[in-house]
DNA sequence: GACATAGATGAAAATGAATATCGTTTTTTT
DNA sequence: AAAAAAACGATATTCATTTTCATCTATGTC
């Protein structure tokens, strides 16, 4: 448990002596906070949560953060589409697609190997060297559903 | 050929009688511009090319217009995570995926009616009322990684 | 250990897409 | 043709994100 968080730093520092930027208090503060969450966020929802324990972190440095854990590939971004960039960690190997609901905007995540497997070939047989698969599915989650009395569509 | 702009046009209109909404001279004009294109388009880019013809129609009219557009079922929303939502003719029963270049922006398109399948499967199994389906393939493409001697990423 | 310097920081301003406002102008219905 | 409902365009506003810039801080060097 505590050596995941662990290597997940050292990845991140090693990519920033590889890159020769450096490490800071801020830097630290901000990744374990997001090491600690177990589910995506996006950048001012990091920075709410900061800012009870540490007012002195910035609003562009978490920004700025995020950012680079995404570049280290410790982090990855997620776009559900409605202008905010979220940030989920990248345990390596994992994959999972996302279900957003409509309704009432949960997401909920599910895994799908073989679906991946079929995507990489046909973008293969293109001459196209993947980075990342995104497979998002949209509609209305069974809570929502079953309690639709309420047809309110929130944006 | 002629046909099918006429086949989208009664949909539109369709829609507006059906939800008491009224027929306009620019959103004539631009639902035949959008048309037109056999690529998706972002609101700004469809203003500029309209400014030319038309320059009394408004930068919120053309984002109001798409909008409806898709509510109205004629075209369909689509987002890359560069924060600007493009618009693409959602002729019926067609889907198609993006593979995305993340060197220079081309957005390529292939179809894959088996991993649909297989997604909606699982989407069903979750209790999950499915309204689309997206998948996007982020990465180089093919031509990109012949010219590599170009490794400036764009933003 | 002090120093130089390449980066990093935070506050505030700037950007850019999208939406809201509001007075005026069209549609559509009666 | 007149009334009611919507739509229009110009402009202001919002909101997420980025940039600017003056100040501060790691980190390697002498």
């Amino acid at each position: 448990m505590e050596q995941m968080k662990q290597h997940v730093k050292e990845r991140f520092n090693c990519y920033l002596s590889e890159t020769g930027l450096k490490g800071t208090l801020q830097r630290n503060i901000i990744l374990d906070a997001f090491i600690d969450l177990d589910r995506h966020i996006h950048a001012d929802e990091l920075f709410l949560i900061l800012r009870a324990k540490h007012p002195n972190i910035g609003h562009a440095t978490v920004y700025r953060a995020l950012k680079l854990f995404a570049e280290s590939g410790i982090a990855r971004e997620i776009h559900f589409g409605d202008g905010v960039t979220r940030y989920e960690k990248a345990t390596q190997g994992e994959r999972h697609d996302h279900l957003v609901c409509s309704n009432c905007g949960t997401v909920t995540e599910f895994e799908n190997g073989a679906t991946e497997k079929r995507q990489t070939e046909i973008a293969v047989s293109l001459g196209f060297q993947i980075e990342s698969l995104k497979i998002e599915l949209r509609g209305v989650c069974s809570s929502c559903l079953t309690q639709s009395s309420n047809h309110s569509v929130s944006r």
